[in-house]
DNA sequence: GTATGTGAAGCACTTCACAGCT
DNA sequence: AGCTGTGAAGTGCTTCACATAC
């Protein structure tokens, strides 16, 4: 349900402040666009309504990218948390489940322009295998280790109902995937190795509506 | 960007119970679908991936709702949590933005069995008022409030471009909107009396490619 | 014997506050 | 004068461990 607790000591930086980049980047970006050149965490902190401190102390984790006196350097820090998360090379994605989650999915346009690139797609449906979607073939399940390794995948979206979704999770992990962006409703069993985030509107919805009923 | 941090003393429970509480509910209607009647902290922790501790603190927040010796009964739970979200009613949803993936929350099947119901739309788009998607006619966004209150809604969604989707929460907030899901990639910016949750899927894939990059 | 409910302890994240640099 | 980077302090969530109940 979790991401694993922070290890502080001297390794890495908390998985907090890891989650926390992706959006320090895309307000960044917004100000890059906007023509802004140079940036305080204060004011970085306003937009993304998070403390100056914050800010400051995740940065810290991974180096010394501001100018004291000055700020940051928008463009430079850009730079730097992309190097950070990763972001330079583009990566590839299998998505698993063909059916209308899946194929939404495959058509969502957010991913190219920020280096996610779907190129295989699966699904376990005999009517499916073998039909298009959104320009890829649909490929049956059996064979899906070697064809994820072929295409040289290393992150798999999950859009599979929920009955059989921890044996394709199963079949996803022995295919040596390290990296799973879940869409189907259920608690995923994994590896510690293996890195799961998932996507539920519902869940989202359930627990604002408890502020609908206690708040008023 | 976060949650608001957790008020402890006498008030409610903190915000990342509030969180975990759906998890414990889709978890407990599965057991429940598979016939399980009773169940221990300890077995329901190993299912979620969660300390039985946890569990037990969370839901003493709100009362006692298990039998020492013997464990929770699996429907009460269920129906205790469901009151504790105030999942009892029906909820009507609005969607602001009738795009491709507005279209898709619309026609999302995953909300009614919930109790979440699209009852409107909304777009900015001359070209779609007017016309139908999933059942319902997109509405002009310049009766929003009279609409939202007519339709007796009580939570929108969000799915409009990055553009202007700040100036689209703005108006949402003016239609005394207090439950938003945004689906829109900003840190939406909203009074405290208002609850935002985001959905965004290129965001956790950009923290996961961290661990594409530093692990093995 | 088995499992809950809960104060107390532990731990991790956030915020403070200031030395140091520009 | 202004802002970063960071040890120290503060805060709140998680886990422990045991009295209590069945």
């Amino acid at each position: 349900m979790h991401t694993r607790p922070g290890m502080t000591g001297l390794a890495g930086a908390p998985e907090v402040v890891i989650e926390r980049l992706p959006h320090y980047l895309r307000t960044l970006t917004q100000l890059n666009n906007s023509g802004v050149e140079i940036i305080s965490s204060q004011h970085l902190g306003a937009e993304l309504q998070v403390t100056s401190a914050q800010i400051r102390k995740d940065l810290s984790y991974f180096g010394r990218f501001g100018k004291q006196g000055r700020g940051y350097n928008v463009r430079h820090l850009l730079d730097r948390i992309r190097h950070i998360l990763g972001l330079q090379t583009t990566r590839n994605i299998g998505v698993v489940g063909a059916g209308r989650l899946g194929r939404a999915i495959i058509g969502y346009p957010g991913f190219a322009p920020e280096g996610f690139k779907v190129t295989c797609v699966f699904d376990s449906n005999p009517r499916l295998i073998g039909q298009m979607a959104g320009g890829l073939m649909i490929h049956d399940m059996s064979n899906m280790k070697e064809i994820l390794s072929r295409e040289k995948v290393q992150i798999v979206i999950l859009a599979v109902p929920p009955d059989n979704a921890q044996d394709v999770i199963d079949q996803v992990v022995r295919s040596s995937i390290k990296v799973i962006l879940n869409y189907a409703p259920i608690a995923a069993h994994v590896p510690s190795d293996v890195h799961v985030r998932n996507v539920d509107p519902v869940l989202a919805l359930q627990s604002m509506a408890y502020h609908l009923s206690i708040d008023s």
